[in-house]
DNA sequence: GCGACAG
DNA sequence: ATCTTGTCGC
């Protein structure tokens, strides 16, 4: 694993890469506490503001993976026009193999809303998941997978949180500045914050601002002055946003999802990429077809030997 | 002491 | 996340 190329400054006291061959927590080299701090490290040198040489249309999916034949083959050759530029955008998820103790990771790299590869890693697990903690147990499997892909990634997306988190420093965030890449986060339940809005039944389309509550660790650069003119209480910052990305007509049950930047892209761009990215489906189209491919390599190992 | 929590 | 069949509704 290399270094952060565009954070020479960041020294982590312990190696986030090495991680996975640590044991449980109390043992693996790192306490709790040790680990909390390597987050609101890797938070303070996390990026929430836009730094992509892109836009959301660059990189918009207009029609939806059929993955009841199987999943699409990849076609690595750039089609032709257009196609060389496009960014690549990455989807990765994991499937778990709990009789094994393994992960099995999966990234899907997409240009112009086809896939162009698949990749996987199947990874040993350390630690067992603990809210807030999930990177330390899924973050080396979802790097590794990372490693073992030959295209070069424009944006991560990732399954679970970023900034959406305890120190600000979700999966999404750890998987984004070690690598120093655009990365958000698509969860499907909300691990801390609050919605400016209650979220239940919404059109899809839709959605709010979810905002630091007291769980929430302030981190960064203070937005305000410091000045006496400064309003005496400012609204919590605004963590992530709560995203309907489906809806039924009439049986309206469907959850929003909860996307935050993980580095270097800013909460609203988020919504946009993610909505971009989505294609019919409640998840969007890289962590779709990634999840799928997790799943069909998984069932390739339990079946194989 | 209880709560509350991505995957 | 994983263990798992059918079933309600577009």
């Amino acid at each position: 694993m290399s270094p952060p190329e565009r954070s020479p400054s960041w020294t982590p006291s312990v190696d986030p890469t090495s991680l996975a061959h640590s044991e449980f927590l109390p043992d693996l080299g790192l306490s709790r506490e040790e680990m909390e701090s390597l987050q609101r490290e890797l938070a303070a040198e996390a990026t929430f503001a836009d730094e992509i040489g892109f836009t959301p249309d660059d990189v918009a999916i207009d029609e939806a993976a059929d993955l009841s034949t199987g999943l699409p083959s990849p076609s690595p050759e750039p089609t032709g026009d257009l196609d060389a530029d496009a960014p690549v955008v990455v989807g990765i998820d994991q499937a778990f193999r709990p009789e094994h103790d393994e992960a099995v990771s999966a990234a899907v790299a997409i240009r112009n809303g086809r896939v162009i590869e698949y990749a996987d890693a199947v990874t040993p697990l350390s630690i067992p998941y603990v809210p807030g903690l999930l990177a330390f147990r899924e973050g080396e499997p979802m790097l590794a997978a990372l490693e073992d892909l030959a295209a070069t990634p424009d944006l991560l997306v990732c399954d679970g949180s970023g900034r959406i988190h305890f120190r600000q420093a979700g999966i999404a965030t750890h998987v984004g500045v070690i690598r120093d890449l655009p990365s958000v986060g698509v969860a499907k339940s909300l691990l801390c914050g609050e919605p400016d809005e209650p979220v239940a039944e919404r059109p899809e389309g839709w959605s709010t601002p979810v905002r630091a509550d007291d769980s929430v660790e302030r981190v960064g650069t203070t937005t305000g002055t410091g000045a006496a003119t400064d309003s005496p209480r400012t609204d919590p910052p605004v963590i992530g946003h709560a995203y309907q990305s489906r809806q039924y007509p009439n049986s309206r049950r469907v959850n929003p999802l909860y996307v935050s930047p993980g580095h270097r892209v800013s909460s609203e761009t988020t919504v946009e990429l993610v909505a971009a990215l989505c294609a019919g489906y409640k998840l969007p189209e890289p962590t779709r077809l990634a999840d799928a491919h997790a799943d069909r390599v998984k069932r390739r190992l339990d079946g194989g030997e």
